[in-house]
DNA sequence: CCTTGGTTTTGAACACGTTCAAGGAGGCAC
DNA sequence: GTGCCTCCTTGAACGTGTTCAAAACCAAGG
């Protein structure tokens, strides 16, 4: 899917282009390098972690001289950001008609957020360098900020379409900052997954398995009419967070 | 209160030992210099930002070598951490009396947040630093990790005051895992309060206003009798994530 | 005093992420 | 061909956090 659409981060052509955190490609061969680099970065990285690859390994590895892959992505942590996309990517073509599979509204965010963490699992560690920059919202790699608003609103999107006529079903007024919530908590999900050394990460899915449920008898129970009030002091919270 | 006592980390003699993240002292001199470079560290950190100042310049600011940082410090985060053990040190003294002032719950987890964000509020960006690093369990320096357990225990131990005859009741068999869920809040909260750019962190206490309340009114519906149940269940789920 | 053994201090050296000026490489106009 | 322009590539150099062997200091014992 639009492999070679590739726009400089920061002249975003159209809100439609996909984000691959690239820099000026213009040619096929410079797409095969950059190419070259990114994937040995991702093999030498899932050999060694991200702190005991260096730069100088990475473009060796390439067959590139050091700076080259500056060219290419602007640091480090970029190079972790490219592996995002990509995947991020091919979420966009798995996860919808997956969402349309079952009427469930468990199932669907299970189903959603099983998917991602599967995507992710050969480099669970690898995400930790993502985090560790990422966690401020300065940066430009910040979930939360505006460089990666694109790859985040197609996320976010994903549970849109996960509450629209599910069972049971969300009230109207949930409709438009549910999504955002859900995209919150499974961030957290993420997190938590990412720092899980249990087997299998056995422990990621007890949490799965025990907070899916309440959130899920949550949504059900302020459905209830009696609940308007609650609904919207939650809401008036949420916004006045938003800023 | 136990300034001196300095006892390298990985050695702490006994359990009730301030951590203050020093390497060796001996000499009332080497004291004096140590608290100079933090000091130094400090005072730049606040002027310039983390980042932006570099282990040279605390040094030459301490008059001393660059190395020498490096004997009372084991990292430039350390350095931030230092600061973190300082304040925890004082929070000591003045939140157990405040604790005992009131019985309202929401009051006394109040008082105790707000006077941790009051003590960091003149470093409040520079805490990132310590994030950036802490986010990672395995980093000897994570609030979730062995080495900073003292502290983490002291700070549980504040919440465990305060749930103790306190209105409304807590049920019983919350009295053990109530606090660590308080203090994962605090967390929470603080993360929150160190991005917060508002005027006055402005964001954040709305917030606290809306969430301590519903912490409060959350622990008070599930100590109906009726909702045994719903307990057990949620310790369960919190038995299992935790291991 | 001198020696000895620990503690503290020094500053050069190292490894790393990153930058940048300089130089190909390839196409296009004439 | 020759000049020119843009894209791509190079590798030395920079600034940084950190390490470490050596020196300086200092108190105690002789």
């Amino acid at each position: 899917m639009a492999r070679n659409a590739w726009t400089p981060v920061w002249r975003a052509a159209h809100a439609a282009d996909v984000v691959t955190y690239s820099l000026r490609v213009a040619t096929a061969k410079a797409e095969e390098t950059r190419e070259r680099i990114l994937d040995a970065a991702l093999s030498l990285f899932r050999q060694r972690g991200f702190d005991e690859t260096t730069m100088r390994d990475i473009a060796a590895e390439a067959g590139v001289a050091t700076g080259a892959a500056y060219y290419y992505f602007r640091s480090k942590e970029e190079l972790v950001m490219a592996f995002y996309a990509r995947t991020a990517e091919e979420a966009r073509e798995v996860i919808p008609p997956l969402v349309t599979r079952s009427h469930d509204l468990g199932k669907r965010i299970r189903g959603i957020i099983d998917t991602q963490l599967k995507q992710f699992e050969e480099h669970r560690r690898l995400m930790v360098a993502l985090v560790r920059i990422g966690i401020d919202p300065k940066h430009p790699l910040s979930p939360f900020g505006e460089e990666t608003s694109e790859m985040r609103n197609a996320s976010i999107e994903f549970f849109r379409a996960a509450i629209a006529e599910s069972k049971p079903v969300v009230p109207k007024d949930l409709l438009d900052d549910l999504p955002r919530l859900l995209w919150l908590y499974q961030m957290g999900i993420i997190l938590f997954w990412m720092f899980d050394e249990s087997r299998g990460q056995r422990r990621t899915r007890a949490l799965l398995d025990g907070t899916i449920d309440l959130v899920v008898r949550l949504i059900q129970i302020s459905s209830l009419p009696m609940m308007g009030r609650l609904r919207k002091r939650l809401l008036a919270i949420l916004r006045a967070v938003e800023e």
